[in-house]
RNA sequence: GGGUAGGUGGCCGAGUGGCUAAAGGCGACAGACUGUAAAUCUGUUCACGAGAGUGUACGGUGGUUCGAAUCCACCCCUGCCCA
């Protein structure tokens, strides 16, 4: 490799931008040198980030990656989006799920509209490039397929974790599943990347991208930066879209993200400050030391806080603390509670499944006799009792976070 | 093409003619407890019905039988071995 001095300035500059993330190959210097031939020559680099349009939600751990794409974007880079169209509609081999629903044209339309509004909390949209992999890798004929495919031996794809292990347990592997990292690897192709971003997860796609670079005649082919996957509310499992009860979304309203913070286990407290906040690198320290002797629970009410601020605004994050402190902690009645128009006298069995269609009418008994049916605060093991009319305003509970107030 | 092992509830998995709406586990939901929506313990877990009960369900279609997840035929799908 030639060898150029690299000023502090950049090496400084690709400390920082590093942070927690795993920079392949070559590590900060060679992220430096890249940071410093771009400004000498005036070029901005080609930040490539794909999305997989599959399901529409973005959860925290998406918003790691995604604050990260940010810094390069405030200084002058360009940003790629990818949108999946084409790789959606065969989606990603998971390992878990041995084929993920393929999506139509439309579906991937839709999933990505939403998808840009979420992704506009944190990165600016508006200057970024955004394109749709199905606008290249339609126009693929066979032949050049095939010349793709040619780049790649099956002993390189079986390198990849769940393939290896698909196939050492006699699970089926279709060949069409090998075109996605393939797809990837294409896309760096065509929108000439200099840096992709991912997380660890995409470590081997992501490489891949840059082999294919180098296939395809690229001198300087993309580094790859992966970030660590955040774990989800449970602590233990990746936070994933496959699990969504573990997912915390951007989209969720901002009671349910400050009371699903507050579920996380304890010893995530700073992971979450140092990957989702902008939390300053002593800070970070202090923090360190106080989950030694302050209480948890308060050090998690302002990571809660915090988080729910950036996500939705100051007034929705006290609106949501005053609620978990009301509701969860003293276990009192919240403010906003869907009403419900009361005319005439109501079983409780038909005035919860008449707003809860989701419930059958067998759950809702086996919730009556367990004890989750509460009309204005007090147990109601009976799903016939009846709600008078002329007992309104009527608050019911049913579970633990559930309310409908007749009126 | 030949051989062989399989396809069961949200998932994993037991079940080889009636006692099977189908063991067990995971997940989910609820209750108790808790700083917590964590952990733990307990209960629940197809739908409808107040209930007795009724309907639907073990890859698909058809059949045998008083009765089928279980037996038979054909078909579809998956793994492995051989060619």
């Amino acid at each position: 490799m030639e060898t150029v001095a690299i000023k502090r300035e950049y090496l400084e500059q690709a400390e920082l931008l590093a942070r927690g993330a795993e920079v392949l190959p070559g590590g900060i210097e060679e992220l430096a040198l890249k940071l410093q031939k771009s400004k000498e020559e005036n070029k901005p680099l080609r930040i490539k980030l794909g999305m997989d349009p599959s399901r529409p939600d973005l959860h925290l751990g998406h918003t790691v990656v995604l604050r990260k794409v940010k810094k390069f974007q405030e200084l002058g880079h360009k940003i790629i989006l990818i949108v999946g169209g084409a790789t959606g509609m065969i989606g990603d081999p998971s390992g878990k799920s041995d084929t993920r629903p393929s999506l139509t044209k439309d579906q991937v339309e839709a999933n990505a509209k939403t998808y840009f509004e979420q992704i506009s909390k944190v990165v600016d949209v508006d200057n970024a490039e955004v394109v749709n992999n199905a606008d290249w890798l339609y126009n693929l004929n066979f032949i050049d397929m095939i010349k793709l495919a040619s780049k790649v031996t099956v002993a390189q794809m079986m390198t990849r974790d769940d393939f290896a292990k698909r196939y050492a347990e006699n699970r089926p592997i279709s060949i069409h599943e090998f075109f996605y990292p393939l797809m990837q690897a294409y896309d760096s192709v065509v929108v000439d990347a200099d840096i992709e971003f991912g997380g660890t997860d995409q470590r081997f796609n992501n490489l891949l991208g840059r082999d294919i670079q180098s296939a395809y005649g690229k001198e300087n082919p993309q580094m790859v930066i992966l970030l660590p996957l955040l774990e989800g509310t449970d602590g233990v499992m990746k936070m994933s879209k496959s699990y969504p009860q573990h997912c915390i979304s951007l989209t969720d309203h901002p009671s349910d993200m400050y009371g699903k913070l507050m579920s996380i286990s304890d010893n995530l407290i700073t992971k979450y400050f140092a990957l989702l906040t902008d939390i300053s690198a002593s800070d970070l320290k202090q923090l360190e030391e106080d989950i030694k002797t302050v209480n948890p629970r308060d050090l998690k009410m302002k990571l809660a806080y915090t988080i729910t601020k950036m996500y939705n605004g100051e007034n929705a994050a006290n609106v949501a603390q005053e609620n978990f402190v009301k509701v969860v902690q003293n276990k009192e009645i919240p403010d906003d509670i869907p009403e419900v128009k009361i005319t005439d006298n109501i079983s409780l069995i038909d005035f919860i499944s008449n707003f809860d269609k989701s419930l059958s009418r067998g759950e809702i008994k086996r919730l009556a006799a367990s004890g989750a049916l509460k009309v204005n605060s007090e147990k109601q093991p009976n799903p016939a009792f009846m709600l008078e009319v002329s007992a309104l305003p009527v608050v019911v509970q049913y579970g633990k976070r559930k309310y409908i107030k007749g009126v």
